[in-house]
DNA sequence: ACTACGGTTGAATCCTGAA
DNA sequence: GTTCAGGATTCAACCGTAG
């Protein structure tokens, strides 16, 4: 039996059907937008981007917050300039944010050159579910790693699978269940997989998906092999 | 004629005497409203309270757009729990909020040890009014200087000289005129006038004015002479 | 009286870097 | 090495007051 789930459909329908503290850890990097089906395929299909279009997604976040264990955490990747709205909507959800974290990935996309800083750093909120305690050592809030560059990209939006694992291994009890709602790249899944995690996925953009299980399967690997 | 000013008294009264365009960048680091007093040890060693802390202090700041010249920029310290009041109150003053900064301090306090990440960063909100161009090279959002400790002058948040450097020139027009409402240790006086700025300084505590007049009495030695 | 609540006090926590 | 102080804290315990 596979110590990973992945599904492919919509992700508030997904989880209507998850039992309630069933997880240990949601771990995930939710769209911003309307085009949060998927960004990447509306992007080779040419739609125009609107410069509105920052509406955050943030109903999920009564159903992850069901789903969770008490004692359980979330982290939950935003931008500088949506953070307030993720941050509110997890205090709404039931969530106690207890921390901002910095992802310092050093290497920066353009944003306005004239006035604005390079940003070089994207913001998690970590939320507890009741009274949680790390897993292992207290981590800090600045956490820095390399984003990947334009040419390993399988996914637009895609993560370092060791920022992944930091974060997986920071709130996650060994052997316990992850869930990202939004897996995209399945960087998540794969750093969870990697680290003795189960992991549950879910995913409503096909090509999505098939990168995932392609990853997965690299990864069901005999373990004992790696590392 | 000296290159610098320092005004004994509350930042409100003497703000407001402040002629309007007269300065090319805000520089400062008020009270973050959380009422923080450190309470280590017993009672009779602790640090006085810093003042105006029991909330969000952002009164300053209608006049401190007042006081900046148009194309002119603001930088402000806050911490990640309370920086969504001041983004706010920056846009209420005019300013146009452009960037989240973060100073990655790399040194912890302790906070809550069980659930929240240690906190190593800060947060700097830059804000400009009008068109702002950088003076130099466009800086990045994650500046990373070591926190001081130890050699604690007066306040329990003594800024690194060097910060407040890269600060001031990553903002300010080559010899313009820095402004610092909250001068507390002097760190942005004395890294602008090192600089070759001109600088103004505001605090209302007695002992921290001394202590600022006897720093830059240092700064003041030929600069020649210094590296 | 007994609970409920708000405000204040001080103990305790762990990691870092200086001694 | 090893000890030790110190840290933009939080939490529990303890009041006093109010309902």
């Amino acid at each position: 039996m596979s110590n990973w789930t992945l599904y492919e459909g919509d992700c508030l329908e997904v989880m209507r059907e998850l039992p309630s503290e069933s997880v240990d850890a949601v771990v995930t990097d939710p769209p911003y937008g309307i085009s949060y089906q998927s960004a990447w395929r509306d992007k080779s299909a040419r739609l125009p981007k609107i410069a509105n279009d920052e509406r955050p997604f943030v109903w999920w976040l009564h159903d992850a917050f069901r789903v969770l264990k008490d004692g359980g955490a979330i982290l939950c990747f935003c931008r500088w300039d949506t953070q307030e709205a993720f941050r509110l909507a997890m205090e709404w959800a039931g969530f106690t944010v207890k921390s901002q974290i910095i992802w310092d990935r050093q290497g920066h996309g353009m944003g306005d050159l004239k006035a604005a800083f390079a940003p070089t750093h994207d913001v998690v909120w970590f939320g507890v579910k009741g009274r949680f305690e790390f897993p292992g050592k207290r981590p800090q809030s600045v956490i820095r790693i390399p984003r990947l560059s334009g040419q390993v990209l399988v996914h637009p939006n895609e993560k370092p699978v060791d920022l992944m694992r930091w974060c997986v291994e920071s709130v996650t009890p060994k052997g316990g269940t992850v869930l990202d709602p939004f897996a995209g790249s399945g960087s998540t899944l794969v750093a969870a997989v990697e680290g003795g995690y189960r992991a549950i996925g879910i995913e409503v953009d096909p090509t999505c998906c098939d990168i995932i299980r392609k990853r997965m399967a690299a990864v069901q690997q005999p373990l004992p092999l790696e590392k």
